[in-house]
DNA sequence: CTACCTTATACACACGTGTGCGTTGAAGGG
DNA sequence: CCCTTCAACGCACACGTGTGTATAAGGTAG
């Protein structure tokens, strides 16, 4: 009798303000950090360790409601490989919760989406209606964060975009042209003058992708001709394909992903053709298999601790009401492995 | 003078019933899917276009927080390897965005925790003030779900665990055993009888792991002696270091993990131990580049699909006040490829 | 002793939405 | 004509928390 039976219903400050008689605005008082000159010191404790004693935790979602803000973040991503995918939120949960802040994943449907981008307005305003403090923005394409329609949704909402930084947000982006650029720089400095890129295809037609433009930067630099293979990106079956036709015809190939390359090194083994002593090998991402094949694959890693943190911070900035950091771009480190004959 | 100045205030459905001068309750009933016989279909109708045309988003936050739930589930992450989570976490979002869910995830913080129950539970309450509907647990323990401080701090909360279903909480579980068990059988039923097992390290002391148990049943079951090597888990540094010193003691390797798998393949050739010709050599998890190296890898395939829909339809039944199905086991998919040497 | 200031607390409202219940108006039966 | 019935809608409260303002208590100076 004198003790009351266990409620599932979770402690409220009202219950803490019962228990002590005292109103329920004291004890808010009491718990919430700042505006400390307005609760006697001592019923602050007394407040503090009854509610330890109760049990008592904050309705996180009651504080967000009223006050617009409530430690979540958004995160948007489009299809993308799962190693990526994995490695990224990897870092931007580890980053965003070392801030005090939890990620709500937004995923693209896996129906087929007429637009694209309506899709990632839809999402938008759904992670909005959540008041989410940010969003950030992980898209396949080039340019998917500074999308007019996506700007427009956005409204004032805090904002990164791992992409080139559009008005208004933060905007966290890998060089890849400048990567691709050293790798092919790295081989011809090896001696290689038939160098062959086996890129991504080409989704839209609004020219080279930045990929392709790195490697064409790097062969006209030294006067060599370019010579193109479009792959479907991230994809080791096109890679392997590829690999058995283009094994004789060059000296070295380089890949616009791990994969591919991995699927191309498969290919001209098989053909009879070593890698890296007959063809030089090159892919992007470093992933993590990727020092651990035979041959190691020379690779371009992504600092992706960097991209998670800058892309973060970049929010926060916003959050404390100054204008979006305009962000950076972070170059891949060429990681120098078997795979293209250097090692 | 005739046309207010844009407000950055979202619409609410009071602005709709100020502009059509009834009230927001009826603009609430009218909105909301049930109880259609309390609203005149005109009305309904009216206020359904008034709605879009003020392009109103219902406040998510206020209905989760007025309704208790809201359409989010949380999921608890351990460190695993970022291949796993990343293939889970893209076949999760997806299956809970089908019925309406949006994923809200919790990792293990990266500084070294005295008790990672302890944390968990921390995790677990954040998530439970946040008014999730319902928590994944994915762990990498063996019995990470089952804990009994995790069990109390669910309460009521539905819950799916990846790993043997506990009291209460849906259990969506590998088969890791069987699985390894397989493999095993397989490589007996070519020919070899001095097969050495790489395991993870033994993080307790509480007996062989589930993989090592498979192992050693497909060994007895042959009347073969187990042989153990340990391994860190889901490393393949350390795959790679004991390849170099089993190639010759052994004709078959039968690793915990693709990444081990592929460590050991580098290792045996670099030694000049060709693979399958002298070793065979076999992993567990099909992780995408598994197909695509040379030799390709001999492996388990996890059913991820089957996995998260098993998971997220045991949540949905606890939500509608069913008792919680117990789950399932899966048994990883034997696929025979090339480094087992029966391809 | 009164006027005034400081301090600590209580009261009341707000946030946006859902919902039980009372109220209104009209229709129908006696 | 009055009473009942029922549809359609408004009022008011609730959810848990934050916060501006009124109020009470206590102290000091005049």
């Amino acid at each position: 009798m004198g003790t009351r039976p266990v409620r599932n219903r979770p402690v409220t400050i009202k219950d803490i303000a019962r228990r002590l008689g005292i109103s329920y605005s004291t004890v808010s008082r009491a718990l919430s950090s700042g505006r400390s000159h307005l609760v006697k010191e001592q019923t602050r404790l007394l407040v503090r360790q009854t509610a330890e004693d109760m049990e008592y935790s904050p309705n996180l979602m009651a504080q967000t409601f009223v006050k617009g803000t409530g430690g979540v973040l958004g995160l948007l991503i489009d299809r993308i490989g799962p190693e990526i995918i994995g490695r990224q939120i990897n870092h931007l949960v580890r980053i965003a919760g070392r801030h005090g802040y939890q990620i709500l994943v937004a995923a693209a449907a896996d129906r087929i989406t007429p637009s694209p981008e309506d899709e990632r307005v839809e999402q938008l305003m759904q992670l909005k209606s959540r008041d989410v403090d940010g969003v950030l923005i992980q898209a396949a394409g080039d340019e998917a964060g500074s999308a007019r329609g996506v700007h427009a949704a956005l409204g004032k909402l805090p904002a990164a975009t791992f992409g080139p930084a559009a008005d208004d947000m933060t905007g966290v982006s890998l060089d890849l042209a400048s990567g691709i650029q050293e790798v092919t720089e790295h081989l011809i400095g090896l001696g290689h003058e038939r160098i062959c890129f086996l890129g991504e295809d080409r989704v839209r037609a609004d020219g080279p992708s930045a990929l392709e433009r790195g490697y064409r930067n790097g062969m006209r630099k030294h006067g060599l001709a370019p010579r193109l293979a479009p792959v479907e990106a991230v994809r080791t079956r096109s890679g392997y394909h590829l690999g058995k036709e283009l094994g004789g015809r060059f000296t070295a190939l380089v890949c616009c992903c791990d994969y591919t390359a991995l699927g191309v090194c498969r290919a001209l083994t098989e053909s009879g053709v070593r890698v890296p002593d007959d063809v030089a090998v090159t892919g992007f991402g470093d992933f993590e298999v990727s020092a651990y094949v035979s041959p190691s694959l020379t690779t371009l890693s992504i600092p992706f601790e960097d991209i998670a943190l800058t892309a973060i911070r970049g929010i926060l900035r916003q959050l404390q009401g100054q204008p979006a950091p305009r962000g950076r771009s972070f170059k891949p480190h060429l990681t120098v492995r078997e795979s293209c004959g250097a090692g």
